[in-house]
RNA sequence: GCGCUUGUAGCUCAGUAGGAUAGAGCACCAGAUUCCUAAUCUGGGGGUCGCAGGUUCGAUUCCUGCCAAGCGCGCCA
């Protein structure tokens, strides 16, 4: 319905003026739910100035070009909105046609998580975790191949810092004397350290050469890479490919990307401020350079180091040349806001190696943990970390996937642990669930289909109108890529269907059902399309729908 | 100091590629259950959309400045 009134006033918009050109998408129905009508149209207002008109006028011509079949009153409002009201014939079985027309099949890239492989998942990495999942399940509904991704940094100093904190613990538990200091604490790195010993006690018995040394390191890694695995596929988040930067940079991609990027005189060699820890001279080696900031970003950036080898960022370029040489032009990366400075070099490198490429990054901002009205202060440095698996275990995989996905990304969010555990109306999933669990219980309880006369109320009026935003809104989802809007679509349909429920307790004529449980053929249909738009609502949420409650 | 993100009701947050009277939940007050599930519904109070300018028919939305909170500001990752 929304569609066909856009591509109404369209065409009637292009036969006004032939020279004009507009596009469909650029013509915006709302649905209203008051007493101004059913939907309205800006389109008088926006496009009077190049029709060289005003807007009453424009929206005179528009509705003198409708077809008014539907219509029960088409009026001009305020400064030139065009409000429908539609005949109450209309709204019947017929106005739904929720199927997505909009198909896109091109492989897409989602990479995220990505944590570092020196820790378990804490808060934080949950919230990119289900917005990640989620929008992938979004690509996926309007007919993406979906490639969900996460990537192991097991490279660099960290890589030596955890392994240093592990042999730190062994040599402090069986009295080892190992020279090495402790850069991580926290039980998981005795717990990791336990295990590495038992796995390698043969090997403490004398120095740990530098391949047993790999050898331990890799084990840890391993270890936490598949507790990782395992906490968030435990809340139903699944990965097809894990990429290694090891394995990336066995490929060898950095000369042929700096001889590119050489030959599109983007970098230089040279030297750039020393870094804070440095001791050397700078005038050791001359840094081969990108110059980022002819993209706007602050400084230009180091793609090599002093000792000449690649930098982390240099090492990223690589790795997203390997997604594109596996074939994704359509690369979305999930990552924490303490990212944020990082997006213009990595994106300007990208796209200038292939300007092919449609890199986008979604950034989730911080989580805070509130329990007892306080915000918990955690701080990993100190091994005071909440672990993932702990806050899912405690509010259960719906929670966790509704209460991470239902703020808008990029916006600060205060997770309050304790309304989550509430089972009443102060948590929106029952709400939503309990919804679902009314409209089942009806059709549980249905006797026949029959063909009467479809009572048209506001109420009912106002949930077909809401059954017709989800097209709208589920695209606007996924153009924007913004997965909250999905969850409070969801509230505000459940919303519309308990009001129309209730609106029975005052009109017993507006039930489903009538004395035999037999059931209008139209309000059949509603119900099965309340159900289906919520199922699939859910189903990209990684929600189950409840039958019963 | 610079950059990015954020600032909307008492609280938690939607909305804004310029549009009509700025919304929801919670909290507070008053009601609804012989009736398909009351985990629900109805009504009410509550706002200078951080502050100040600017752009125009119109700004919570765009621009500038300021204030506040968070994050970042390595040849680390």
């Amino acid at each position: 319905m929304l569609h066909n009134l856009k591509k109404n006033l369209f065409e009637i918009l292009v036969k006004i003026d032939k020279n004009i050109m507009i596009n469909i998408d650029d013509i915006e129905v709302e649905t209203l739910f008051d007493k101004r009508g059913d939907f309205t149209t800006n389109s008088a207002l926006k496009f009077s100035k190049i029709y060289n008109s005003n807007p009453k006028q424009l929206a005179n011509l528009i509705i003198e070009n409708l077809k008014i079949n539907d219509f029960e009153k088409v009026e001009i409002a305020g400064p030139g909105f065009i409000n429908f009201t539609l005949k109450d014939e209309t709204f019947n079985s017929q106005l739904i046609n929720n199927k997505i027309e909009f198909k896109n099949t091109d492989k897409v890239n989602i990479e995220f998580v990505s944590a570092n492989p020196t820790g378990p998942l804490h808060l934080a990495h949950g919230r990119g975790a289900v917005v990640g999942d989620i929008l992938s399940n979004l690509f996926e509904y309007f007919g993406h191949k979906v490639t969900r991704e996460y990537y192991v940094n097991n490279t660099g100093n960290q890589i030596n810092e955890f392994l240093s904190s592990i042999l730190y613990s062994i040599s402090n538990k069986n009295n080892l004397s190992l020279n090495e200091n402790q850069f991580y604490k926290g039980d998981y790195i005795n717990d990791i350290a336990n295990y590495c010993y038992e796995n390698f006690k043969s090997l403490f018995n004398k120095e740990l050469s530098p391949s047993d040394r790999i050898n331990i390191v890799n084990f840890a890694i391993e270890n936490l890479v598949n507790q990782t695995i395992q906490t968030l596929g435990s809340a139903g988040i699944n990965f097809d490919e894990i990429s290694y930067e090891t394995n990336i940079m066995e490929k060898e991609y950095l000369p042929l990307i700096l001889e590119k990027l050489n030959q599109s005189e983007l970098i230089y060699k040279g030297q750039l401020n020393a870094p804070k820890d440095y001791t050397g001279t700078q005038k050791d080696n001359d840094l081969t350079i990108f110059k980022s900031t002819l993209f706007n970003d602050d400084e230009d950036r180091a793609l090599t180091k002093n000792d000449g080898s690649p930098t982390y960022f240099a090492n990223d370029i690589a790795y997203h040349e390997d997604k594109y040489q596996r074939g994704y032009n359509k690369l979305i990366n999930i990552w924490g806001a303490d990212h944020l400075g990082y997006l213009k070099r990595l994106s300007s490198a990208i796209t200038s190696l292939h300007p092919e490429i449609d890199f986008s990054v979604v950034f989730c901002q911080i989580v805070n943990l509130k329990r007892d009205n306080k915000i918990q202060k955690l701080s990993k440095r100190e091994g005071n970390i909440f672990e993932l698996k702990n806050l899912i275990n405690e509010i259960g995989v719906d929670n966790f996937r509704y209460f991470m996905s239902y703020r808008k990304n990029d916006t600060h969010m205060d997770l309050d642990i304790d309304l989550i555990k509430k089972e009443n109306k102060e948590n929106p999933i029952y709400y939503i669930q309990y919804s679902y669990a009314r409209t089942q219980s009806v059709l549980d309880k249905t006797n026949k289909i029959i063909e009467t006369q479809l009572l048209v109320t506001s109420e009912l009026k106002n949930l077909y109108k809401k059954l017709l935003e989800w097209e709208n809104v589920i695209k606007s989802a996924y153009q924007k890529k913004e997965v909250h809007l999905i969850a409070h679509y969801l509230e505000s349909l459940s919303s519309y269907f308990h009001t129309l429920w209730s609106s029975s307790k005052n009109n017993p004529k507006a039930k489903f059902l009538d004395k035999d449980n037999n059931i209008s053929s139209d309000l059949h249909k509603l119900l099965c399309n309340y159900q289906n738009i919520l199922k699939d609502g859910l189903k990209i949420l990684g929600i189950k729908p409840k039958l019963q409650m």
